[in-house]
RNA sequence: GGGCGGGUAGCUCAGUUGGUUAGAGCAACUGGUUUACACCCAGUAGGUCGCAGGUUCGAGUCCUGUCUCGCCCACCA
């Protein structure tokens, strides 16, 4: 027996137990079966649940339930990613309240903390996932440090060195002063700031008392200064091309160079070169052999060289450069100027491009990456980020992939002690090391995070070890079937991933369509929208615009979030969130829970544990026009949600089912039902009821187990239930004598829009719903027989005891629709002027109709062109609104003669 | 500067290859609770589909232009 009222959270912990305990969600490797797999994008260990993930794991969590139920072997993985700077950002933040810096300790003992951290929080997300009713195998958990998989990175590394893809070099990097570690170029974030622009004079040596004024946002570099710049072209300089200039800060005499680089028309058309603090500078140092002076340490001060803006932070270092020019009489003007500035993603300050010795990866399988997405072999959803893919992979760059900081994979190189480490003849690159350890000492840098995370779909699976592959079903789920991710993380993961996977899969030169076919990490990506509130602004932690998901899990249960976002997220749109939504969820859950309660008042002994069972309870002579229709309506629903999620659109196909639940089922079919509660049709109401589950069950997988055991359907969980297609259900449906029912649709839709206008026809006479008023119709033939079948049922419906039948018009409020038409029998006198008004202003929005559809089939283009269908549709109609006038013009007729 | 996406009811959004009179939820308004559900039921109102052209028998849907909001990439010092 059903529980009187709907209660999410006992149920949800309950459910989410005894799936657990019977290992429900463990990859099988099942020869017989088909192999469906995901790979969970790792969260952060750092991380806390957001809308985000509540999101992109409902979706994920969808399909996986979804692919059980259509008897495939599926396997989503779960697991954890180390989160390298952002998690030594906390950890440095927590010692340094108890007023300890990791370097005074050293790694070793700031890797324990780290650890220790990892070891409290960093589970959280995966318990926070749980409640949302993921099915990952939690068995089969991974976290980017665990042993095996720490191996497996550094195993990727040595042979990407030997294939020549990584390599070590001074080079100009993105500088975080922060977390003082170099960054990836994804890692920077523009953003417009406010500056100041320096007009600066620089005196010509060879000319005293000549001057080229320069333009800069940096004036604090100037001491770094080794040049001026010129355009090769520009008729303005051309007379101090070759001479030299005094660099104004730490006066020195530098050459004029020039270069095709400047940009004329920006500032004075002069540009100072600082190679050591500027990729532009640097690139113009290179072609013309300036020397780099680094002005700015790693911290973000300025360094000895920097002469008397020395040891000063570096924007103060700037406003005292400014003031410095001033007082020298360097400074031409200052003005307000808006420029772009490089942002740390993690630690949020303006990076500094600094010159250091960094490992880089030259991407591998470039060219077959963009042939697995372009030819399709890798299909994105929705289709249009493939362009942004190709983009990015047709203007790389190469990747530095180290970061100076503990916390990660360290770089497996050992470097001979007391020689030249920038010397590859004293290196040794191995994942166990050299044999001799006591001569080397190996590279300070870790691995950046994402690098880790390249191999992700390969190293969950074991890869690259023989056994563990065996052992994971490697060759059985990989390529994996769904990746389910936002489109921010498209160059940081997804391009990567594919990249990996094609390099240590993929044998040879290149490969052929069929080899990056079995080579690539998955088959289809799915990029979620990015949740935003309802300004439009991304859910953030420093915004605190972000509801707690699990807050609104433990107000609308898990199943209500799970819905609410399903219904939220159209595909490929950013989501809006809205509780309001989520409201809607959880009312959907208590309204089916509701629908079952009402089934239960109806108590039978029938067998329910398979839908042959159920139809066997169908007596085919019982069954009416609405038993037939609705469980047609059922066919042509589970078609439409089937196209609906082989699209991965998941709204719509929530929305598919809400309507034909909601609108179709409970407030038609159970209303219409209430009148004759014989076995047959309770049996009818048993078969949709199952379906409904079932259909429902990846959305909302609480609740529908819950009431699938509360009806007894099954002993089985309902997971392991296969779902009927569609066609399976046609099939099925054949045992009692089921053909297309659109006819009799039809028939129910006409009866539908009756008891519409009667109940229309009573409110806008303010007559209570539940009024018993008298109600007359007229009808002819076909028409008339269909009412007199339905007498019954309009009545409960209407709440009517008399409903007439009458052989001429009533001087009666009317209305007409397609069955004939109806008078609501009132009690009090008919005022006469408002019903004449209202009748005829009907009247005047049929024959607006009338006009169209006769100007339609006048028209012989449309005749010649239109298909029949629509041809038809538009005749029908016009005779439905022909009969309608004749009724409201026979009426008004009548109305007159009241007069 | 280059690319992508959005602009449909007061709000948030659907609207499949062009085809009957453009839909839903929320909000509003009216009426309703003995018999599954007030997290409910019944009904009402609300839209020149951003704007301007074009193609077509027919355009929210296709094309061109334009305005506007947002995102991504690039970075001019």
């Amino acid at each position: 027996m059903v529980d009187l009222t709907y209660v999410p959270g006992d149920l949800e912990k309950k459910w989410y137990a005894q799936w657990t305990n019977a290992g429900l969600f463990h990859k099988k490797i099942d020869p017989k079966r088909t192999a469906y797999a995901i790979v969970i994008p790792p969260p952060n260990v750092t991380g806390i649940l957001h809308m985000g993930h509540a999101l992109n794991n409902t979706l994920q969590d969808v399909l996986v339930r979804r692919a059980r139920q259509k008897n495939r072997s599926a396997a989503w993985i779960p697991g954890t990613d180390h989160a390298g700077i952002s998690l030594q950002i906390k950890v440095e933040k927590e010692l340094l309240k108890a007023g300890k810096s990791r370097r005074e300790m050293g790694r070793e003992a700031f890797l324990e903390h780290a650890r220790a951290w990892r070891e409290k929080n960093g589970n959280t997300i995966l318990e926070q996932l749980k409640r949302l009713g993921v099915s990952c195998d939690w068995f089969s958990l991974k976290y980017t440090l665990d042993p095996d998989y720490a191996r497996a990175v550094q195993i990727a590394f040595v042979k990407l060195y030997q294939q020549g893809r990584i390599y070590k070099g001074l080079r100009m990097v993105n500088w975080c002063p922060v977390s003082q570690t170099a960054l990836s170029d994804e890692e920077v974030i523009m953003r417009p700031q406010a500056s100041t622009l320096y007009y600066v004079r620089y005196e010509i040596v060879e000319k005293p008392g000549e001057f080229l004024t320069v333009a800069t946002t940096r004036p604090e570099t100037i001491p770094g200064d080794t040049a001026v710049a010129v355009h090769p072209e520009d008729e303005r300089y051309q007379a101090y091309i070759g001479l030299h200039c005094w660099r104004p800060i730490e006066r020195k005499e530098i050459p004029i160079v020039a270069d095709a680089a400047v940009l004329k028309d920006f500032g004075t058309g002069a540009l100072k070169v600082t190679p050591a603090h500027d990729i532009v500078d640097f690139e113009i140092g290179q072609r013309h052999q300036l020397e780099a002076i680094s002005v700015i340490d790693p911290r973000g001060y300025m360094n000895a060289t920097a002469g008397v803006l020395a040891g000063l932070e570096r924007f103060e270092a700037r406003k005292r450069a400014g003031i410095y020019l001033k007082q020298n009489g360097l400074l031409v003007k200052e003005e307000a100027y808006e420029n772009n500035v490089g942002f740390s993603e993690r630690a949020n300050v303006p990076i500094e491009p600094r010159l250091s010795q960094q490992w880089f990866l030259k991407y591998p399988r470039v060219d077959e990456a963009k042939r697995a997405v372009s030819e399709g072999i890798i299909q994105f959803r929705p289709e249009r980020w493939a362009k942004t893919y190709l983009y990015w992979l047709d203007n790389l760059r190469d990747w530095c992939i180290s970061r100076q900081l503990w916390w990660g994979h360290r770089i497996p190189v050992w470097y001979r002690k007391h020689t030249d480490r920038d010397d590859p003849q004293n290196w040794h690159v191995s994942v166990d090391g050299p044999t001799d350890p006591e001569n080397w000492e190996q590279d300070e840098d870790v691995l950046d995070t994402w690098f880790s995370s390249a191999i992700w779909p390969m190293g969950v699976f074991g890869w690259p070890d023989t056994d563990a592959m065996q052992r994971n079903g490697f060759s059985y789920f990989y390529p994996t079937t769904d990746l389910v991710t936002g489109p921010d993380i498209i160059f940081f993961w997804v391009a990567r991933m594919i990249m990996m996977g094609l390099n240590f899969l993929g044998k040879g030169e290149t490969l052929s369509s069929e080899e990056i076919r079995k080579t690539i990490p998955f088959r289809n990506v799915y990029f979620t929208g990015i949740v935003r509130d309802h300004l439009g602004r991304k859910m953030s932690k420093s915004l605190g615009n972000s509801p707690d998901p699990l807050d609104l899990v433990d107000k609308y249960g898990a199943d209500g979030l799970r819905l609410g976002l399903l219904l939220m997220s159209p595909q490929g749109q950013d989501v809006l969130f809205s509780e309001e939504r989520v409201a809607l969820g959880k009312k959907f859950c208590t309204k089916l829970w509701n629908a079952f309660h009402f089934r239960q008042s109806h108590p039978s002994e029938g067998d329910r544990t398979s839908l042959e069972a159920i139809i066997d309870q169908i007596d085919v002579e019982q069954l009416e026009a609405d038993d037939r229709a609705i469980l047609w309506r059922l066919i042509t629903t589970v078609e439409a949600f089937e196209r609906a999620m082989e699209a991965y659109e998941f709204n719509r196909a929530a929305q598919i089912i809400y309507t034909f639940f909601w609108t179709h089922y409970c407030d038609w079919y159970i209303e219409i039902s209430k009148t004759r509660a014989s076995t047959t049709v309770l049996a009818v109401h048993d078969l949709i009821l199952r379906q409904l589950l079932l259909l429902l069950h990846p959305m909302i997988p609480f609740i529908t187990e819950e009431l699938w055991h509360q009806h007894a359907y099954g002993q089985q969980f309902i997971g392991e239930v296969l779902l009927e297609s569609s066609e399976e259900l046609r099939q099925i449906l054949k045992k009692i004598d089921f053909q297309n029912a659109d006819a009799l649709l039809a028939e129910v839709d006409a009866i539908h829009e009756w008891v519409v206008a009667a109940r229309a026809l009573k409110a806008q006479f303010g007559l209570s719903s539940t009024k018993d008023v008298p109600l007359y119709y007229q009808a002819e033939g076909e028409e008339r027989v269909t009412l007199e079948r339905h007498l019954d049922q309009l009545k409960a419906l209407l709440k009517t005891q008399n409903i007439k039948l009458v052989e001429r018009p009533l001087q009666l409020p009317m209305s007409t629709v397609g069955l004939g038409t109806i008078y609501i029998g009132l009690t009090e006198s008919l005022d006469v002027e408002a019903e004449k008004a209202r009748l005829t202003q009907a009247l005047a929005q049929v024959v607006k109709l009338i006009e169209l559809g006769e100007q339609k089939l006048h028209n012989e283009n449309f005749l010649a062109s239109a298909p029949e269908k629509v041809i038809q549709g538009a005749r029908d109609l016009l005779a439905e609104n022909f009969a309608k006038k004749t009724q409201l013009e026979e009426t008004l007729r009548r109305l007159a003669l009241v007069l």
